[in-house]
RNA sequence: GGAUGGAUUCCCGAGUGGCCAAAGGGGACAGACUGUAAAUCUGCUGCAAAUUGCUUCGGUGGUUCGAAUCCACCUCCAUCCA
């Protein structure tokens, strides 16, 4: 199966500017390809893990693949898919998110002497003199076509600065630039990307009058429609401090039925045909196929050894009995008790259950707050501090919120 | 630069002097049902304490016994005009 097939059947192909001319050059390990990350957190999150992995499965492959951080770029903020302004960041934090987005590249990709590399774009967009760049490439832009681009369109009702208008034009620049220097001739991005992408494959055409080509991935998006690798609390970070490994298993092990084989295609490297028998399976049987997905995402993101952790806990915690070793613990202070004691409420908060005394209220009041398997109902619930040694108390708020509480 | 309309709690959105911690909806959270799924139903949704107190309606100051609500100035946003 060549790559071109293979990508087309994991569902990850969305627009594709030519696509002879790239199954062609894929398929033969002749792309010299980018794909860009703006640096606008600390640490990846699962949108740009799907991208690395696009890259891994080019570079197998046998292309060459840029990693391109956009130093440059997050200093005027993408407007796409957003309906308001970015909040402007400081050099020295998006330098910060440079060298963080960096670290963990490093992980999934291999970068070096003939084989992938790693660019920032801020080497040549930051230096930038105004009106020459107007002149050399601003003249290349038709703003009447420039608005009727999908990227715009939400943002033209709710208002767009001229900053973030002129990040298309950035994002151009950059393919020009890599194609120049490195001779890219393909990028690629996610599929809210496509107007931008394009505008880069016109920008070379038209200062040098070679052809270069772009193709986006799928958005992956939930049978909702919403974009997955979000929760209430934030995005699914690749960080461990951020998104510890368990929760990250349980993102994934809580995925709807209807979106379990669509990730398992797209994101992980299991064989086609593995996944295709995956297909038959009905009702509770799912719940297999999303620990399968669970897990082989947890191993690709925290190695194999966090993953075997995260599913025994979280094997111990719903099914009961198994190792309960790896639960998320916490340890408590001295000066979380009060008179020698602690009380059920105060608990909660220490642990990080909830947020305030009021939620932790609430939660108990509605019966959903367990400790050591039993039910706590009272709010006047509290515990000494002897209740904490050895294994400790194991507090459980709703189905699946649990933590180990120590001393 | 001018005219007009706006800014309310996580989001949308009602509220035009006390009865306002602020209607309604969405989301989130908890419970029931389940398969750690979806759908449905119920509860709940500022913070702390037992009837109470404290902080909140873009910002600052003012009027008033009392302000999300009235006044002044400011900031930001949208639409139209230049």
């Amino acid at each position: 199966m060549t790559i071109y097939d293979e990508l087309k059947a994991r569902g990850l192909l969305a627009q594709l500017t030519d696509e002879e001319e790239i199954k062609e050059l894929i398929n033969n390990g002749k792309a010299v390809f980018y794909i860009g990350f703006d640096p606008t957190a600390d640490s990846l999150h699962v949108g740009h893990f799907m991208a690395l992995c696009l890259m891994k499965r080019l570079q197998m492959a046998g292309n060459r693949p840029i990693a391109l951080i956009g130093g440059g770029t997050a200093m005027i903020g993408d407007p796409s898919g957003r309906t308001d302004m970015r909040s402007m960041m400081t050099t020295e934090q998006i330098d910060h998110n440079c060298e963080c987005f960096k670290k963990q590249m490093s992980r999934f990709i291999e970068f070096g002497e003939g084989k992938a590399m790693m660019v920032n774009n801020a080497d040549w967009l930051r230096g930038l003199n105004y009106i020459e760049f107007l002149r050399e490439v601003g003249a290349h832009f038709s703003v009447n076509r420039m608005l009727t681009a999908e990227c715009y369109k939400q943002r033209m009702e709710k208002g767009l600065s001229f900053l973030e208008f002129n990040y298309m034009i950035m994002q151009s620049y950059d393919f020009l630039e890599l194609f120049k220097r490195y001779g890219c001739n393909m990028q690629f991005g996610g599929d809210d990307q496509w107007s931008n992408m394009l505008g880069g494959t016109e920008l070379i055409r038209r200062k040098l009058g070679k052809d270069a080509y772009a193709m986006t991935i799928t958005l992956l998006l939930n049978s909702e429609g919403k974009k997955m690798g979000k929760t209430q609390k934030g995005a699914v970070w690749l960080d461990p401090e951020k998104t510890s490994p368990y929760e990250f298993y349980q993102y994934w092990r809580n995925v709807a039925d209807a979106d379990v084989l669509k990730c398992l295609r797209m994101l992980t490297f299991l064989p086609l045909e593995e996944i295709d028998a995956m297909d038959k399976w009905e009702g509770s049987q799912l719940n297999t196929a999303k620990e399968i997905l669970a897990f082989e995402l947890t191993k690709l993101v925290h190695g194999e050894e966090e993953a075997t952790k995260a599913q025994e806990s979280a094997k111990a915690l719903f099914a009961g009995g198994a190792d309960t070793a790896n639960i998320p613990t916490v340890t408590l202070q001295e000066s979380d008790f009060k008179d020698g004691k602690i009380d059920i409420l105060g608990v909660l908060v220490s642990a990080g259950l909830c947020q305030s005394r009021a939620e932790a209220r609430r939660n108990v009041e509605q019966g959903g707050v367990t400790v050591n398997d039993e039910k706590v109902g009272d709010i006047k619930t509290a515990y000494a501090p002897d209740a904490f040694v050895g294994d400790g108390l194991l507090v459980k708020r709703g189905k699946k919120n649990f933590k180990r509480l120590i001393m």
